[in-house]
DNA sequence: ACACTGCGGTTCACATTATGAACCAACGTT
DNA sequence: AACGTTGGTTCATAATGTGAACCGCAGTGT
């Protein structure tokens, strides 16, 4: 059925929808579940969990009933996310965007519908250190989330949206209201978060599209809402904007 | 070379090979280097990567040239870091301390100063319940709060540390003691209560690291000083301490 | 006590699948 | 212009991975 696709390496291939097949929904398999879920055979799916976990890539639960992702991952993830080239070009960026300013800026991607921190350059003012990068957030709550999801595909759009949209302290916004938002943001090719996240917390954020003109991150600067006012924004974002559009450029985009 | 090991796939052990050969001294490799690095032919070495790249674990740079960790691995590392939470992972270690023991083993993080029981796991022993979790105590005066303390940055040990280091029935320490404590505790690898929180209780604990190498919980084995003799306290300490290290090593944690 | 159904795990004959020596074409040095 | 690289490709070979059918077990409804 799985257009089976290019010759080569099937197992691998196999091997990789098997790890996919843990979502955050399903964090926890069975051998007959999983089986199912990838539509391999059970003896299968059974040996390629075993070997993956002989790498690390599979751990199992106390009871060794269910299947889970394994640690090996996480160090992989983490290798990844340091070498990932989208970080190492904003890396300046991101630095020279903090001193001008002396807020925070920060470097993230979309992973599942959430946005995931990449990197981070502190502010002058703040005095937290960089413990945020890896953590999480609502995308259609960030300016970098918004920024992102304004140039996503519809297809990939409808998948990162959740039914709900909740809102900190507000209550629910429609969706109409929401695709409003995303065009106006396409329009002037940034996103502003005001206090949407986090009561007394406001950002700016611009998209960074690659060579192939998709959107694969989005750099943000942020901090508290007394210090960001509407004209700060306001000054802000072409700054930021810019500077999302040097790092595209170092990407390999053309505008 | 390499111990083949076991039967099976033999494909996708070799695909992880390949993915572990890029380090962080090493984030980018040609084909060539890659092939030589992991001990695999240069076709086998291709395939693999090819097909790792079709399903986005493996990048390539600009110029097509090398090939480093993809953004899929990334999502995967997240993924995995969340479906390990301590608390899951710390279970059936807990429930093997105390199964082996006899005795109580707790899992506690450290909260405003102050240790937060999150989960715990009575031995045969005792008779009170498992109502202990959610309780805090402190953490200058606990195994597992020293545990963590000890493994603390320096900025952050201040703020978790009281002015005023007070004991149970004796006097208040110094703070110099309580370091070169801390010290010894970060030598051996665990900690030791021995009636400071509550006269007649003692307990030994380790500390657990998370993938990033910080201290973010411990674990215990804790019960009356009748049975927990300064013989048995040395017993049962590289049991908790092995035990430790075994959930920070499913949380990603590489010493 | 029963058959029934699900589970994780295992077996083994079979052939699909992965393998690697040898091969290109292109680039940089010498 | 011969050499030593590089990334990438070919193809005959057999080793590798495959999956239907199997096991023992635990739970469940009868």
């Amino acid at each position: 059925m799985s257009a089976d696709a290019y010759p080569g390496t099937q197992a691998v291939q196999r091997a990789v929808t098997v790890l996919k097949a843990f979502t955050d929904a399903q964090p926890e398999l069975g051998l007959s579940a999983l089986a199912r879920v990838v539509g391999l055979n059970k003896a299968t799916t059974y040996r390629l969990l075993t070997a993956l976990e002989r790498e690390g890539l599979i751990a199992r639960t106390g009871t060794r009933e269910q299947y889970r992702l394994g640690p090996e991952l996480i160090a992989l993830g983490v290798r990844a996310m340091r070498s990932s080239d989208v970080r190492a070009v904003s890396r300046p960026e991101l630095e020279t965007l903090a001193r001008a300013t002396g807020e925070t800026a920060t470097l993230e991607v979309l992973a599942d519908g959430d946005v995931l921190i990449l990197d981070e350059v502190m502010g002058s003012h703040l005095v937290s250190a960089t413990h945020w990068v890896g953590t999480r957030w609502h995308a259609y709550a960030t300016s970098t989330g918004k920024a992102m999801l304004a140039f996503l595909p519809n297809a990939q759009l409808r998948d990162a949206l959740p039914t709900r949209l909740a809102l900190s302290g507000r209550g629910t916004r429609t969706r109409a209201d929401f695709y409003k938002e995303l065009e106006k943001i396409r329009a002037q090719g940034f996103a502003t978060n005001v206090e949407e996240l986090e009561t007394g917390f406001a950002a700016v954020g611009a998209p960074i599209f690659n060579h192939d003109a998709q959107v694969i991150a989005a750099i943000s600067i942020g901090g508290p809402r007394t210090r960001f006012t509407d004209k700060v924004i306001k000054q802000l974002a072409p700054r930021v904007k810019q500077a999302a559009a040097r790092i595209s450029q170092q990407l390999g985009f053309r505008p």
